[in-house]
DNA sequence: AAATATAACGAAACCGTTTTCGTGTTAATA
DNA sequence: TATTAACACGAAAACGGTTTCGTTATATTT
């Protein structure tokens, strides 16, 4: 890169202190308007620029949020990032951006990365890895070093720090109250192993749901999906019983769903009631398109960052951290109505 | 935040130099074994990490890249940040990441912010606000800075750096060229306005598959998308024409057409033929699936940061620009197939 | 005329680290 | 015994800013 034009550069080129330079250049009232002309023109002219990483090491500030996901390519996250970017945008920061790939081990990297000072506060959301092993100390050590952080969505309730959620349990709830309306009583549910916990909040919702219209809840109705193996096939099994009603965790889960009913001969939404989760694209479009639970992913970003914001500039209060819970609503669309 | 030890915290309370303290934690031979295990041990029980601003300052170098893209809540560009922060994180760089929403002001603002010397390098989409003022002077002072930039996808000739783009009228051509081998001939194109210049590109492919077929194009064929009004409203004007084929520039192009030709009797694809760009959720969820061209985001994002890097870290050398062309493949699906 | 206020600027410390170049002590060599 | 080498460490500059606290010269007040 050409040698950049510093404070330094000026103040030898016109004979002056850089105390004079700084000053001038922010307008005190300690400098002659004659000097101050001459300073700014210089600096104007050759396109001069407070170098940033000087200012963050003397204010001990960087004006900067990590964010760590454990994936991008998903509509969820990137609105998520979205909504944090805006709030972020709003109050002058900025965001680094890492990627846990749901691995506990670049997790724990990106957080010592993020740690050594090059940020005021992370946001996260946690591994499915990491939720598996349940091996928090990474966040933990965070926490004791006083930095800034702020769990959203896939959270931990022993890592003592701000929180944002969604309802999984209310939203898993008026899904399955959503698909009881329609009359329909053999819901299956088609979900993720049990250590995801936004899977086992939203699988309570539905016992719930169920337990309240005094249905039993069926295990052979319930069907955990294994993503290393074929989702089809898995989903396939749940359809041998007899059903009239799916409620799918996500909106992959829904849209598959929907393949296979066609493929058996029953008509959504005539015979059988599928309803989503994550109002993304593939609900939007898939034919019929699908009933779902929106997760206002933009809204949780956005409290998150705000969040996290208020925390780093109020550092001087006593901390006791919040929990922020985010309802969510029902997104009607073609793949449910009352079975006839 | 708790005050961090440092270099000098751990210089007072052992009684010995920062430079002592420096050196013996990088091992160096000057320091005694003995004052080595010293302050190794007191660093680690009290869990010092070196200050990381403080080493860019010093080292006039971030490692972190700077990301500017138009939007993030799409297939395309999530795919390609996810390439992107691969390609970097294996070469030990981070990512910020900033949005121009497509705006112009925007784009300025943050090209302003991440040449200040907080990223060593900077990757760019340029914004539709942008191509359409064609006032690329922000680019232009970046360059004359000699900061190292890095184009992809909506490049613009005029700004002397590296570029990864699509082969955009390669990618029209196959795609017409695919609904002409079905047998096709009267095949609509819906696109975008000429200023987004890889709609222009993919016109030109499919204009020139069309001439090599001796087809005369037909301006009433083709109708730009003026994505403030009501897009479903202005493709029901092409299908008012006899037509039995629709290449859509994108995924949702594509969608809304195959929306549109089920409203009117039509069957995809036994009576018309329906091709899309992006292989994203919608293309692989609909239905019928939609045929796509696929265009290897991660491949794109993973070349410009490596671009980028080498040219980041070899900046001794005389440089000249590269252009990479990522070719793209059909995917195909069942929204096309041979006329009967 | 002496004391004080004001204007305009510079010196130096500071943020946290690395690195070059001493410097003092001890041990080995001539 | 005088010289040199090796060892172990510290002082200081540098990265690019900001800010406190002088300091000097001039202007104002008593």
């Amino acid at each position: 890169m050409r040698q950049k034009v510093t404070i330094k550069t000026i103040s030898k080129e016109l004979g002056v202190s850089t105390s004079t330079v700084s000053k001038a250049l922010k307008d005190s009232h300690e400098i002659s308007i004659e000097t101050k002309e001459r300073i700014q023109a210089y600096a104007k002219h050759y396109n001069y620029k407070p170098n940033s990483l000087a200012l963050q090491l003397r204010n001990q500030k960087t004006k900067v949020i990590g964010v760590i996901l454990p994936k991008i390519v998903h509509h969820f996250f990137s609105t998520v990032i979205k909504g944090i970017e805006e709030g972020a945008s709003e109050k002058g920061y900025h965001i680094m951006v890492c990627f846990s790939n749901e691995s506990y081990k670049k997790e724990v990297e990106n957080l010592k990365v993020l740690s050594n000072g090059s940020v005021d506060g992370i946001i996260v959301s946690v591994a499915n890895e990491t939720l598996e092993n349940k091996d928090f100390d990474h966040f933990k050590e965070l926490v004791s070093e006083e930095i800034p952080l702020v769990l959203f969505d896939r959270v931990v309730d022993e890592i003592f720090c701000d929180k944002v959620v969604v309802d999984d349990a209310g939203a898993g709830y008026k899904a399955t109250k959503h698909l009881l309306e329609n009359g329909r009583k053999k819901i299956a549910l088609i979900t993720t192993p049990n250590h995801v916990n936004v899977g086992a909040l939203r699988r309570q919702g539905y016992e719930k749901a169920l337990i309240e219209n005094y249905i039993k809840t069926d295990k052979n109705l319930i069907i955990e999906i294994d993503e290393k193996k074929d989702i089809i096939g898995q989903i396939e099994e749940v359809f041998n019983q007899d059903i009239d009603g799916v409620f799918g965790v996500n909106e992959i889960y829904a849209a598959k769903a929907i393949i296979v009913a066609k493929k058996r001969g029953l008509k959504v939404p005539e015979d059988i009631s599928i309803i989503g989760f994550t109002d993304g694209l593939i609900s939007r479009y898939s034919s019929p398109s699908i009933t779902t639970v929106v997760q206002h992913g933009f809204t949780m970003g956005k409290q998150a960052v705000e969040l996290l914001i208020e925390r780093i500039e109020k550092e001087s209060e006593i901390y006791s951290p919040k929990k922020i819970v985010i309802s969510s609503d029902l997104k009607l669309r073609e793949s449910t109505k009352p079975s006839s």
